[in-house]
DNA sequence: GTTTTCACG
DNA sequence: ACGTACGTGAAAACC
């Protein structure tokens, strides 16, 4: 059978488009001209003709007014204006496409959905072809049938829908999509449908009445509310019908053999690559008439013998991305000639074997988890040299290697093919295998590889150890308080609706909205895009006008407690009674850690009764929770990488940095300084921190942005060090387009480049933060690395629990608490000799809470 | 899927 | 006149 695909080109191309234009700078070559939604495209058609390999292959576009209009005027009504500069690529993109080889038709009477219709019944009509629609309007899944199927665009791959799984995923045909959006009415294409019939109602009734004649046909059934929604909107629900009814029989003047795919104009592609500065895809051009070859792989059984050099690459593909929950597929291994993949079960036949090779692998912390028990030699790392050297990594290695203009399949869980995951796992190894001299060239030429060694990943298997061991949590005691809090909720509740006169949902914005602003006429503060604000600063300041926003403020916070720190956690702890997070150690842009599921690092702490969820956190039985916090460790980073003398000065005689710096801008003597003075200074070092505006200081105390200015103005008049500092770093960043940190870890600030003056200041405060809160960051996984090695070599068995960013936590036995607390102290205090001492706090008690 | 809010450093 | 604090993750509502 011969494969036709069938691609929805408005589709791709919109989607590709708002994929990264709500950032508010899209890509663009030097000239200027808009290139994102064309990156997308291109990208996403490589990606069909390499998968699908399409003897035919059309694009559809569609434009101007069609049947649908004339029947129905309001049709796709209430849609924003296309942008300029989408409209622009939309015409490049016919140029590429001609160049590419690829035959479209943009006609004036029809839609992309019919023109593909058309093509798909002819498919379905003539067993010689089979046909594949490439989209993710699910509009056109009503043309699935026998040789056609729809692939389903999601964020990064394909949902496949035959047949089959249509039937699975929704339970009734695919002809039965028209009658499905003829109930539930369509948003986007402003198709009415009936009104107060959404998605699980009219999937209800198309199970037992199969059609929508069937619905009304059998409505005295039906419940009389649902009757007379039914009736109320008859017509609109058949004209919705007939509006999303794709039209398969429309007269086009092209065939099938119009479309005969035979490959790219070389020149031409080459040409419009060029000039878009689409580098990574002119690699791909080459590649293409080198006549790349397919990869040749082994799929290991239980006679193989594996034939591998002392080097080799190692790489896993797991059922899901939590890697403590995850089952192993199985395990793709190769050196310098050879690729295999070990099906899991067969794994452990081949450990003592693979005990001796050094590994190199895409997120060793990942690996370490997953093969714990077995001891493996992990030498490198893609994941964090992709990292250091600032590309956008992400937890799927294809990411990285399409950046690198290199196409890897992404992993689909569903795939059940045993050849097909061979064939992708090996083809990951294979690529880490192949690249890992260039990254480590790369690394060496941007001064990172030291950071990398030394830093990152030593950091990756401490990292895996504190995820392996994981955090008790009482579990009993958080149920407890859970009761607690609904108990409250309730109660204010009540009053909430009383007072309102109503009952409404409190945590919806546009309920609460209308309840504060229209009905009870507070004033309005600050918009959102869809409203009126109703965040806490705006509550903060209606708080003395009603008698209701303490309540809702109360409600709101004991709201976030029950569901993220109570039910949330509770989920997320294991048969163990733990919970095991997950750090990103590739994800931030400055070199903070991150965490997830449960996210570690924003457990409550700044309110006396959110705090009480750290009571939760509890060591092993019979030990303590140490904790150690830096004091200070950015504003210290600051005096030492600034040289500024007074901050320094302050450092060093062990002075309240927040006061001195009171006493300054407010020209007082130290003793003059009141809390009020000292809570602005404070709310000023953050500022600096930050990279100040005024108008962020100004929100901040909730002061005039006027005033917000004298502060800095003063601040720097008395920081003179500060300010030099700042000036200097935000020149140099102009200069280099990146900042680095103390040890070297670089961030590249694209912001700077912008023309908007918005996105550049934003990009200077970027410049100004970063080698403040990366340093900081470098330091404290020093330190991590340092208190790690000391712990093992002096044979304790305490251990390192959790990370926060300046805080590191601990399961101490009882006997050890002096050492480690010795250790700890040390080990934090001495990562590096700088201008001003690093100092702890440092403290411990029967749970997390009480160890502050 | 995006938006809003809010938890932490 | 613009429209802003730096770095994250999770839940609920909404569309």
């Amino acid at each position: 059978m011969e494969k036709i695909v069938l691609v929805d080109g408005n589709n791709l191309i919109y989607r590709s488009y708002f994929a990264t234009a709500y950032t508010g700078s899209i890509m663009r070559n030097s000239s200027g001209f808009p290139t994102n939604a064309l990156y997308g495209l291109v990208n996403m058609l490589n990606k069909i003709i390499d998968l699908e390999k399409p003897k035919y292959l059309l694009v559809a576009f569609d434009k101007g007014k069609t049947f649908r209009h004339e029947m129905y005027p309001e049709y796709k009504a209430g849609r924003a204006e296309i942008p300029e500069e989408l409209i622009l690529q939309f015409k490049k993109a016919k140029e590429l496409l001609d160049a590419m080889g690829i035959v479209w038709i943009d006609d004036d009477a029809n839609e992309a959905d019919d023109i593909i219709g058309t093509f798909a019944k002819r498919a379905r009509n003539n067993d010689e072809y089979e046909a594949t629609i490439i989209s993710s309007d699910k509009d056109l899944l009503q043309l699935i049938g026998k040789d056609v199927n729809v692939k389903l665009l999601k964020s990064g791959d394909f949902d496949l829908m035959t047949q089959t799984t249509f039937f699975e995923k929704y339970g009734f045909e695919p002809k039965q999509m028209i009658d499905l959006k003829a109930l539930m009415g369509d948003s986007s294409d402003n198709i009415p449908g009936v009104k107060g019939i959404g998605e699980k109602t009219a999937i209800k009734l198309l199970k037992d009445y199969k059609t929508l004649d069937g619905v009304y046909e059998n409505i005295d059934k039906l419940t009389p509310k649902l009757q007379e929604k039914l009736n109320v909107d008859k017509e609109n629900a058949y004209m919705s019908y007939k509006l999303v009814t794709i039209n398969e029989d429309v007269p086009l003047d092209k065939g099938i053999d119009d479309f005969r795919y035979y490959g790219s104009n070389v020149e031409a592609l080459t040409a419009l690559y060029k000039e878009l500065e689409f580098n990574s895809f002119l690699k791909n051009i080459k590649e293409v008439k080198k006549d790349k070859q397919e990869l040749c792989f082994i799929i290991v059984d239980e006679k193989t013998n594996l034939d591998l050099d002392e080097e080799i690459s190692l790489f896993i593909e797991t059922s899901e991305e939590n890697y403590h929950k995850a089952s192993i597929f199985g395990v793709s291994v190769c050196d310098e000639k050879n690729n295999y993949f070990i099906p899991f079960a067969l794994f452990e036949k081949f450990i003592p074997f693979l005990k001796t090779k050094k590994i190199k692998t895409y997120d060793i912390k990942k690996h370490y988890v997953l093969l714990n028990k077995y001891n493996l030699n992990f030498v490198y790392d893609l994941f964090l040299a992709g990292y250091l050297l600032e590309y956008n990594v992400k937890e799927d290695i294809s990411e990285l290697a399409t950046i690198k203009g290199e196409e890897l399949p992404y992993f689909d869980k569903k795939e059940e093919d045993i050849n097909v995951i061979a064939k992708r796992a090996s083809m990951k190894a294979r690529y880490i295998f192949d690249t890992c001299n260039d990254f480590i060239d790369e690394m060496d030429k941007k001064e990172v590889l030291k950071l990398y060694s030394e830093i990152e990943l030593p950091l990756a298997f401490v990292l895996a150890r504190m995820e392996i061991d994981g955090v008790n949590i009482d579990i009993k005691f958080l149920k407890e308080m859970g009761r607690e809090i609904s108990i409250k909720m309730e109660l204010i509740a009540n009053e909430i609706y009383n007072l309102a006169g109503e009952n409404f949902n409190i945590l919806s914005t546009k309920q609460l909205g209308e309840i504060l602003f229209e009905k009870l006429g507070l004033q309005t503060y600050k918009k959102t895009k869809t409203g009126f604000s109703t965040g806490r600063d705006v509550l903060e300041k209606l708080k003395y006008d009603h008698d209701i926003i303490p309540l809702i403020i109360e409600y709101r916070n004991l709201s976030k407690l029950s569901s993220n720190y109570i039910d949330g956690l509770i989920d997320l702890v294991y048969e163990d009674g733990k919970i095991h997070t997950i750090y990103n150690q590739a994800l931030t842009r400055t070199g903070r850690l991150s965490s997830k599921d449960p996210n570690i690092q924003n457990i409550p702490i700044r309110t006396p009764y959110g705090s009480k969820i750290r009571k939760a956190f509890v060591p092993n039985k019979g030990n303590l929770i140490l904790a150690a916090d830096y004091s200070q460790i950015e504003l210290r980073v600051l005096a030492h990488i600034s040289d500024a003398e007074m901050l320094i000065q302050a450092f060093k005689d062990d002075k309240d940095i927040h006061a001195i710096t009171a006493s300054k801008i407010f020209d007082v003597e130290l003793y003059q300084v009141t809390k009020e003075m000292r809570r602005s200074a404070k709310a000023v070092n953050f500022g600096i921190v930050y990279g100040i505006s005024p108008f962020g200081l100004s929100e901040d105390l909730d002061i005039p942005i006027t005033e917000a200015k004298i502060f800095i103005d003063k601040y720097l008049e008395e920081f003179p060090g500060v300010k030099k500092y700042m000036d200097d770093t935000i020149k140099q960043a102009h200069k280099d387009g990146f900042v680095k940190t103390l040890f070297n870890r670089i961030r590249v600030i694209d912001e700077l480049k912008q023309k908007n003056r918005i996105l550049v200041q934003a990009g200077e405060r970027i410049a100004l933060n970063t080698p403040i809160q990366g340093t900081s960051a470098d330091i404290i996984k020093i330190a991590m690395i340092n208190i790690e090695k000391r712990i093992k070599q002096e044979g304790l068995v305490s251990k390192m629990l959790i990370q926060v960013h300046d805080e590191l936590v601990f399961d101490v036995v009882k006997t050890e608490l002096e050492k480690i607390s010795e250790i700890v102290k040390f080990e934090m205090e001495n990562v590096i000799k700088m201008k001003v001492p690093l100092r702890i706090e440092i403290d411990s008690g029967e749970s997390w809470y009480e160890a502050k």
